[in-house]
DNA sequence: AATGAATGAGAATTCATTCAT
DNA sequence: AATGAATGAATTCTCATTCAT
């Protein structure tokens, strides 16, 4: 431990990364078995520590809930804001872009799991659900509108009710991301994500755009 | 009983509504809070008894839960069968019936939280999963599956697998509870349900009709 | 009902073999599962009557056994004292008749399990305990020891402790009864009780004789 | 721990003193009220911990019991196997040395409370009893003939049934075992054990023999 | 007399959280 | 920083007993 030379001993190359891992663990058991049914102890046991660490990293299981939430998809949003503030280019491009990089980033990932367990459990856990609205669906039905907002704002996307539009846009994927973890375990056939968000995206350009420049997919859904 | 002091008896004699009364009791609260969130005591508070009356009645969680699906859930499949095997008129008709009798007499009401509910929690009761799947699921496919085999067999629907146009019926009207118990809740804008579910029958129908008999906009659902 | 021919409607047969019929079932169940394993219910039902008939004749738990105990075993205390009071024969033959007739009415049939039951459970049930000490032990041992205490006077046996003599006398009585209710249900190849005790009466009586008038077998043990 | 003022710490970290405390504590209570009758929180308390705690030792009662059984009573059939197999003197100074050391280490102690109570509740526990028949009875049986069975082998018993002869040894041993937990505490004055046991012996001897090297009363036990 | 629905205290077990080491 | 032993409130289920009918 003493180590003379400056090599880092085994035990605390993990040092920094315990809390990533704790994180990973519990955001692999929450989804798997919810917020109730998941037990501190299964999630110290996966990340390889005891019990009495968790709580050295996060207060109760209710921070450690939000830690995830805070790791596993707030990050994005930022992101999706930070592009948005800097993009430069058409918004038809720009709206491909976020619900393309969405869907890479949070519904194919486990952390799509995390929605579904709050829509399963948000009234027995009150707290988990307010926070959950601040802190994703605000902010993410937010960076929507602004998105939104540019479009109009530069012409490209005709006059509308924002909100009613955030909403619309939104409700697919949270859709998906419910089937992905609901009937998807069951039945892999029916929904193709990737295929059902490009046909969505393109629905939904003609009829936002003003003029036809973000055309492709013919719209036909059946 | 005509007590003239007006002293209320420690409980009352309900006899044959008891069931009733608990069954409804606890679809409520299993519907609000889940499966393993919700408390026998709640129950039985909530019919207006004590613990122990519950387990006069079932004799354990897991057969009342089951008993809530035989009663919320099961008879209308059954229901549909008998429909199905009486009708007499055209597919598509029969096609109609059947999606908007579903989401009228489950999809509407509080059984479509059982539903959501066991998309929840099926893996950490394995034993309420397959009893879902034997029970519901199987039967409703298979009724599904005999009304399209019906209209192929007529000649009213274009030869299809089956199997496949099964879930393609049954996925929009999960989908539809699942909304209904998750997002539904924060935000009743988006969705029609009733709108929502026309459009589909439409839409299959006229992908499934060999001719055009299954008509457009009539979406007269009764 | 008011059969005016005097015929006894055949569910007034029962009426006065209720209690009995209820004791029966009681015993049977007390000596199966012992004093606190029994429910009432079954008791009930094994004598064909709800629940609370049982508590028309019986005040609770605790009075149903002393019933039971009061039924099956005390009656065979109080005809051996009588027939100890009334008997003019010799002391030997007496003695004879007691430790027979206590296996016949007592060990060999069920009553004997409630001794074993109270062996099991006395610790946990002390009012139980006492009552048993107060209504058989110390009546039991009483009249065991009038027994001795006339053949004495009669000159027949020889002047003993008389205590010491009737713990000798009842040890291995109540040890077949233990016997029969805890290894003989697994093994009933060793202990012939009748043959036992039979031996066991010999033994004693050679012991107990002034001359050897009451022989017979011959008290080799082996 | 040297806290100047004296406040005690919630609890005491015991860790490898734990199970053995809690074993000790369960054969006490066990053998005091029966199986079904002893309360875990009961045990805990005796053990100075809390009900938690015991379940961090013990799966739950059924293997709390188990392991009392392997603790108190398992082992001394495994020493007494191992004696058998090394011990090369004479099978008569061998039958004496396992009934005596069988009554020290098991009839004599609190562990022959245990076989009292599976006695008493067998039958309202299977699975306790299909343990015990598998890791006690049998395994003390088999012990019993292996050691009659060498008897025979070196021309020092008589040739016999050995199940039948390994019955009627086992039989006065547990009969006394019975009785040291039944009667013995209402009345310690008949029976001596030891006394008893030593005749026992010699009387199995002179059956068992087939010379008189046996000895009669010299009952050195050790 | 008879019923059986209703009660509620009590026992086993689970798990988030604390804290001495 | 890390541990893991210890806690105790909470939950499911049981059964002796009560009481309106």
């Amino acid at each position: 431990m003493n180590c003379p030379f400056g090599i880092k001993p085994r035990w605390e190359r993990r040092k920094d990364a315990r809390p990533q891992e704790l994180l990973a663990a519990a955001l692999d058991l929450f989804v798997e078995h919810g917020y109730a049914a998941t037990r501190l102890e299964d999630v110290a046991r996966r990340a390889g520590v005891s019990k009495g660490t968790l709580y050295l990293y996060f207060e109760n299981k209710e921070e450690l809930f939000k830690a995830v939430v805070r790791e596993s998809i707030v990050p994005a949003i930022g992101d999706a804001e930070e592009y948005i503030a800097s993009f430069e280019g058409p918004s038809a491009e720009l709206l491909r872009w976020v619900i393309a990089t969405w869907w890479e980033r949070i519904g194919a990932s486990k952390a799509s799991g995390i929605s579904k367990l709050l829509m399963a459990e948000a009234s027995n856990f009150p707290d988990l659900a307010q926070f959950y609205r601040d802190e994703v669906i605000s902010r993410a039905s937010a960076m929507i509108s602004s998105m939104l907002e540019r479009g109009v704002a530069r012409g490209e996307f005709k006059p509308m009710d924002i909100n009613v539009a955030t909403q619309v846009l939104i409700a697919p994927v949270l859709m998906l991301m419910l089937w992905k973890h609901s009937v998807g375990p069951c039945d892999q056939r029916i929904l193709e994500p990737q295929a059902y968000l490009a046909q969505l995206t393109d629905m939904v350009l003609h009829g936002l755009l003003t003029t036809e420049q973000g055309g492709g997919g013919c719209a036909d859904t059946r």
